[in-house]
RNA sequence: GGGCUUAUAGCUCAGCUGGUUAGAGCGCGCCCCUGAUAAGGGCGAGGUCGGUAGUUCGAAUCUACCUAGGCCCA
């Protein structure tokens, strides 16, 4: 009969009783783990406390002295804006950015991390802008300057605090901001670096523009809604003198080409037509003239007023007609009144014409033709979006009224071929909710092409690493084609520009030493200076007109685009912090920042030195949610970090950013985040276990050297060597997520399922310090030092805590203070050790064998936990020889009671190809109360009638030293 | 619409220059243990490698197209 589940076979006899007096208790000679290192993580309350530790003990300048003088590893940050608590991706960024810092500092590398803000610009203004609602009007420039400071500075510390919450090492006490006198003054410098190269100039730009509150509006304060606009077809005559060799049959006909626009009012300023160079244009013979119009689109138009095509006179590629003809534009104003022939990838054939009429001055295709191809810029329409004197005719009208007063006089004039009105999403205002115009508007810029800065760029990205490679690619493709860089915003919170105007001429001064002046003041005093009348006067002193003479300057308040501000970042942190190398040896941000912020910074270090000042680039994808979507408000699929940090910890966060390919894009889910959580508390259960099995062993006077160990010992340290060349190459090539996968795969596989299942029997039965117990310590103790090192960068808050723990096991033992200042584990010395990993490979595949053999008596009822079993190995050739090595040592591995070896009664096997044959059997013998082990010499000794011979020997010993010892 | 980019088991990932029945860990199912116990161990079931069509003796791996995502533009 089988004992009955949970009833342990000796149960059932008499406990023998060892010495006379003594009660049964022989699990108090057991070696039990022992620990006080909590199995239930609850991060959500022991990492803040682990903050304050570090916190107290100045872990980064302890780290930042351990390194000093090494070689130096820089990752510049790139700033955050200061609006808002951090989201996923923000988190995201930072935390790659700290596993970079804490494993390059691992590797030995002095690596400094100096946050920075993005402060200025046009989000906190408009944030603030909402908060002062109608009081704005009544402020003063410094006034509202004042709240965005104060706003930009309240969520420097919210989001510092939100960072560092992650366990983020960094100068968190001297983090660069843009808003800083030092960091005003460097943006100021590098403008004038441009001008003195000659790449800044001034010239107009098409912007957004609100007649109702006269001024420009960013892309992010213009909403769609819908309007009611009027809808027209126009004809603007062609000239067909140069088309009448390739087209004949337009010889004296009346022939126009006709536009469609929703903005009549445009026409005063058009110059010229814009045709698809793919599309395929008809020369369409209507009856008593001839229009010209996108072949698509010809039914569509003529049915509008009934009219029948009589006759193509001639098809055409848009390309072909790239300035093959010119047309006459309704009015004189622009261009004489002519029209060029232009091309244009935007135009579309879903509505109007196939030709849209072009006023560069009033729309941003518009402007970027015209750039293209040299158009005047013309845009007569003044603050209030009234018409200005240059329009005759309708002087001083709102370009909105005059829309029917232009229809009228094109119907007049024979020149409008439809009109009637189209409800569409048109641009309005996000203050006023009133339409708004495009307008060209005098702006500042830098030139790419002079100078050949355009070139250097590319050239300087040459020597650049871009992780993935595809980013150079991109980067590459957008400098080759970016327009020049607009860097004038009309606004207040930033950073003034240093240009002033003549007050009598009204023109730019463009003076180097005004801005060195005005650079030495920011640094002296900050931007607000600028706004103090005196302040400027004092600036403007000794400057004069180049134009006129004048001596007079005033200021327009213009200040710089945040993208110049953030690309010096680098170069501001080079003069205020010094000794730091140039070029930096790391960026690491979204992949949006190819063209952004690495971008920005590109120009302005070539300008400034010359070169890029990265050598290598690290991009990530985005964070999206568990079906692979972007996260947004309106899906509702959000998930705030800070959430995360209060279900599941720091570390969780932590880790789900380091088992992610972080180059593409990230899914995280609520699945996800419990796949990671699960595989946290694997790895520190692991590490719990370790611990608890290290309670009584002290390195300097228990280690036992590798050439004593026994030989399964050392395996486990050269799977460890194995596992940390892994994990180090891992970190090295920022691959973190393989990095992650070895150490769950170590902790999951090798230890917990094998090495340590194995090692329960010796560790806990042995007498506390019988060599093959202090040999298993002593790999037990390493595995625990080197896993504890390699998790650090990632599980930054319990690789703390278990070297906490490790010191404390440790008594007396000088280690430092924090994990973080230690180096990664290097390859541990083992003795060469001929074939062994080839004979462990084998050993394991027979484990396996033995293992679903014990599953399957185990299914048959036959045995419950496999010490219960005995197993019979029949085995030929070289698998005889390699088990009968090892034959002590099977059963230890197999974790059964006995294991008998049998030649195999078939013919000799050549190789390894039979597998093993293996029979289970119940184990003979009675359950050894002490080791669980089936064996036939339990109660041979009759002092111990419950004990095995091993356990009766282990017992003995025990007794005799505590009764000598303690 | 353009540039770049992604698609391998429920989840996260491996699969080098094309070559035997596509791997791992987790999760899941079943079982064992109760001396790692809100733990530990074992076995097992999961994939038409996004789809289609090609190239090839042979494709998850090469080509084209399509579909669905992502970033940046328009």
């Amino acid at each position: 009969m089988l004992p009955r589940s949970g009833q342990p076979a000796g149960g059932q006899r008499n406990p023998s009783i060892p010495g006379a007096m003594e009660p049964p208790d022989f699990k108090n000679t057991l070696n039990l783990p022992r620990t006080d290192f909590p199995m239930k993580a609850d991060l959500p309350r022991r990492e803040p406390k682990i903050l304050e530790q570090w916190d107290r003990m100045d872990v980064y300048a302890a780290l930042r002295r351990s390194r000093s003088g090494r070689p130096r590893y820089v990752l510049h940050d790139g700033p955050p804006y200061a609006n808002g608590n951090i989201h996923l991706g923000q988190t995201l960024n930072k935390i790659l950015k700290d596993i970079v810092v804490k494993s390059r500092s691992m590797m030995g590398f002095d690596a400094p991390y100096v946050p920075g803000w993005d402060c200025h610009g046009l989000p906190i203004e408009h944030q603030v802008d909402k908060d002062l609602g109608p009081r704005k009007s009544s402020m003063t420039p410094p006034q509202i300057r004042a709240a965005c400071r104060a706003y930009a500075e309240r969520y420097v510390g919210i989001q510092r605090d939100e960072f560092r919450r992650l366990g983020v090492f960094g100068e968190w006490r001297a983090p660069y901001l843009t808003m800083t006198p030092v960091y005003e003054g460097t943006i100021v410098e590098q403008i004038g670096r441009f001008v003195e190269h000659g790449n800044v100039y001034r010239d107009k730009r098409s912007v957004h523009w609100c007649p109702r509150c006269a001024t420009a509006l960013a892309e992010a304060e213009v909403e769609y809604e819908d309007h009611v606009s009027p809808s027209i077809y126009v004809r603007f005559p062609l000239d067909t003198a140069p088309l009448l060799r390739r087209f004949p049959e337009l010889a004296r006909r009346k022939v126009s080409i006709l536009i469609w626009t929703t903005t009549p009012w445009t026409l005063p300023a058009n110059v010229a037509i814009a045709l698809h160079p793919e599309f395929t244009y008809q020369f369409v013979d209507v009856g008593d003239e001839v229009l010209f119009l996108a072949s698509d689109l010809v039914a569509g138009v003529l049915a509008l007023k009934g009219l029948q095509a009589r006759a193509v006179l001639g098809t055409v590629k848009g390309r072909d007609m790239e300035n093959a003809a010119t047309a006459r534009a309704p009015y004189p104003f622009a261009a004489q009144g002519l029209s060029r022939l232009v091309l244009g990838e935007y135009v579309t054939r879903d509505t109007g014409t196939g030709a849209v009429h072009t006023a560069p001055g009033h729309g941003m295709d518009d402007f970027l033709t015209g750039r293209k191809y040299g158009l005047p810029i013309f845009s007569p329409v003044d603050d209030r979006g009234r018409f200005t004197k240059e329009v005759g005719p309708w002087m001083g009208q709102s370009v909105f009224d005059a829309n029917s007063a232009i229809i009228k006089d094109l119907e007049a004039r024979g020149l409008l071929y439809h009109a009637a009105t189209i409800t569409h999403s048109y641009p309005h205002c996000w203050r006023c909710k009133s339409p708004i115009v495009f307008r060209a508007t005098e702006q500042w810029w830098i030139a790419l092409d002079h100078g050949e800065l355009r070139r250097h760029c590319l050239e300087a990205i040459k020597n650049v690493r871009f992780i993935p490679e595809g980013g150079a690619l991109r980067i590459g493709g957008m400098i080759e084609t970016r327009p020049d860089w607009c860097i004038s915003r009309q606004r207040v919170w930033g950073v003034p520009l240093p240009f002033p105007f003549c007050a009598s001429c009204g023109r730019e001064v463009v003076d180097p030493a005004f801005i060195r002046r005005t650079a030495q003041m920011f640094r002296d005093r900050g931007s607000d200076a600028w706004f103090e009348q005196e302040t400027f006067r004092k600036l403007a002193d000794g400057s004069e007109c180049p134009h006129c003479g004048g001596h007079e300057l005033v200021t327009r308040n213009e200040i710089v685009d945040v993208w110049f501000e953030s690309g010096v970042s680098y170069l501001a942190l080079l003069q205020e912090r010094g000794d730091y190398p140039w070029p930096s040896d790391l960026y690491l941000e979204g992949s949006d920042q190819h063209r952004g912020w690495f971008q920005s910074s590109l120009l302005i270090a070539v300008n400034d030195r010359g070169t890029a000042p990265y050598r290598s680039v690290l991009t990530h994808g985005f964070t999206l949610d568990g079906q692979g979507r972007k996260m947004s408000k309106s899906l509702g699929n959000v998930i705030p970090p800070q959430e995360v940090i209060k279900q599941h910890g720091g570390d969780v966060l932590r880790l789900w950013v380091a088992t992610v390919d972080f180059l593409e894009d990230m899914r995280l889910s609520q699945e996800i985040l419990e796949r990671n959580a699960d595989a946290y508390r694997k790895i520190r259960n692991t590490c719990r276990y370790l611990l608890g099995n290290l309670y009584d062993f002290d390195p300097r006077r228990h280690a036992v050297a590798p050439l004593d160990m026994e030989e399964i010992d050392r395996w486990a340290l050269r799977q460890l060597n194995a596992v940390v060349a892994r994990v180090r190459s891992a970190y090295e090539r920022y691959e973190f997520h393989l990095a992650t996968q070895a150490i769950h795969r170590f902790s999951t596989v090798t230890l917990s399922a094998l090495y340590l299942d194995v090692l329960k029997d010796r560790l806990y039965t042995s007498p506390p310090d019988a060599r093959a117990r202090r040999s298993a310590q002593t790999a037990m103790r390493l595995v625990l030092d080197a896993l504890t090192r390699l998790m650090a960068p990632v599980l930054c808050f319990t690789a703390e805590e278990v070297w906490q723990a490790l010191r404390g096991s440790d008594a007396r033992n000088a280690f430092e203070e924090s994990v973080h200042t230690l180096e990664f584990p290097g390859a541990l010395d083992l003795p060469a050790d001929e074939g062994i990993d080839e004979r462990w490979d084998r050993l394991l595949e027979v484990r396996e064998v033995v293992l679903k053999a014990l599953e399957v008596a185990r299914a048959e009822g036959r045995i419950g936990n496999s010490l219960e079993a005995q197993v019979v190995l029949e085995v030929d050739g070289e698998w005889f020889a390699l088990l009968q090595r090892y034959a002590g040592f099977l059963a230890d591995l197999f974790i059964v009671s006995e294991v008998t070896l049998r030649p195999a009664a078939t013919a000799v096997d050549p190789g390894w190809k039979t597998p093993p044959s293996v029979r289970v059997d119940r184990a003979r013998g009675d359950k050894c109360e002490r080791c669980w082990h089936i064996t036939t010499d339990v109660g041979r000794d009759s002092g111990y009638r419950t004990l095995c011979a091993r356990c009766v020997r282990a017992v003995q010993e025990i007794l005799k030293t505590r009764g000598a010892g303690v």
